[in-house]
DNA sequence: TGGACCATAAAAAGTCATACTTAAAGCGCG
DNA sequence: CGCGCTTTAAGTATGACTTTTTATGGTCCA
């Protein structure tokens, strides 16, 4: 089972964090509006330690700034922790979620098939019998609207890639890439089942992986991207 | 002059965190490692609350996870968010820095070339106008050791780039680039001057992106970042 | 006698209210 | 026009109380 995910978590302050940073990404807090501490609290019905300990988080990840006489302050967006992984969660979540989808494509592009190459020089035999199996899994349940299982076996697979690649930046990615592959399929029903050739393409990096040509499996990986941009050029405006 | 960076912040809680930081990701704490608030508290000499605070925002960084009846536990290095810009700048600044550069240097080299196809598409005439304005920099700081200014121009060169892409992820890469290219002259005294072939290459990358040739621009770039690669693999172990 | 299960106690984080300190924005006076 | 005072809101500290979770210990059954 799919673990809990980490936002709602427990305590007051991450929940007060989870109504605070979805609406400042959604935009409901635009850039600049100011909020002070007493009014927040009161607003939510928690008290100051609360809110303060969920400012502090939000101002690490540089969503808000607090200053003294004057309140916290809403950042404009450039300034945002775009890799924080709860700020792309709240995001993925909210009105833009197009863009950032596109946003968050475009970046496995550049990424993955760099990481499949260094795979291909690096995986292990039980990261390669992993890979293997999961791109068989994809095979086996590309037909037949399984595509929940189908879902289930791309993402590990691309986890395993990331992680095979050595490179930790690269293996904290696997978050992201799995929060892409899921909003593809959740979004709008998908009723057609994945294409072949998709599924052929995650076989034959696996293949490459196992044979050490990095070279072949950047390549493939590459079109696998390709694809996926393709396939946001259809869905979304 | 260039800014204050956002460690060292005012505040109690922004000194905790500058202390408590680096400690756990210079593995001062190894991960596993049981901390209790009022332990903290009564060695940093501040109140709990402060504690509580800092605490909060490591436990965002997913550095540290405090739990009930058990206290703050540091959590295995494979969870730290390593995108957090504080967390790499306190590994920089810490005992892996070599790995750390030699992990942001692979994730240059995958974004960079990608970053640079897309500016070549997307580039504003003001930014065609940055980018050659710090290629020429560059070549003309390029002698006479003359690193300080050179260093400038490269940074910002790469930033242009980036932030021309586009992509927001991949702009928020900027303070990333800027602070390997940093730490590789700052961390050994580099004697000689840049290399007129990586010189010329910022040139160049400039002109594919001014032709919006973005083949080109991608293939230079890359050809920068292996050079990037390579010079690391002779400075470093 | 040994093991499993449940109730209870203790420990540490979580929450709250309150009092007090500090920095800085804005106003008014010279 | 500038200097300083006032006021505001964040920052810090402390103590009392709540909640959750672990560990302990004892009982009951096999």
């Amino acid at each position: 089972m799919a673990e809990q995910a980490d936002s709602s978590g427990q305590g007051l302050h991450a929940r007060l964090l989870d109504a605070l940073g979805p609406a400042i990404t959604a935009g409901e807090y635009p850039p600049g509006t100011v909020l002070r501490t007493d009014e927040v609290a009161e607003r939510y019905e928690v008290s100051r330690t609360v809110v303060r300990e969920a400012v502090r988080v939000l101002e690490s990840m540089h969503l808000v700034e607090s200053r003294r006489r004057v309140g916290l302050t809403v950042l404009p967006t450039a300034e945002w922790n775009v890799y924080d992984p709860q700020v792309i969660t709240w995001r993925l979540a909210g009105a833009d979620r197009p863009r950032q989808l596109r946003s968050l494509t475009v970046l496995r592009s550049a990424v993955e098939p760099a990481a499949a190459r260094l795979a291909a020089g690096s995986a292990t035999p039980q990261q390669c019998a992993d890979l293997t199996e999961h791109a068989l899994g994809m095979v086996a349940t590309s037909r037949g609207h399984r595509l929940g299982e189908y879902l289930e076996h791309d993402v590990a697979f691309h986890r395993v890639v990331l992680n095979s690649s050595g490179n930790e930046m690269f293996a904290r990615l696997g978050d992201v890439v799995a929060a892409v592959l899921a909003g593809r399929t959740r979004h709008d029903v998908m009723f057609s089942d994945p294409r072949q050739e998709a599924v052929t393409m995650h076989v034959q990096v696996a293949e490459a992986v196992r044979e050490g040509d990095g070279e072949r499996a950047e390549s493939v990986m590459r079109n696998i991207t390709v694809d996926a941009m393709a396939e946001l050029d259809v869905l979304a405006p």
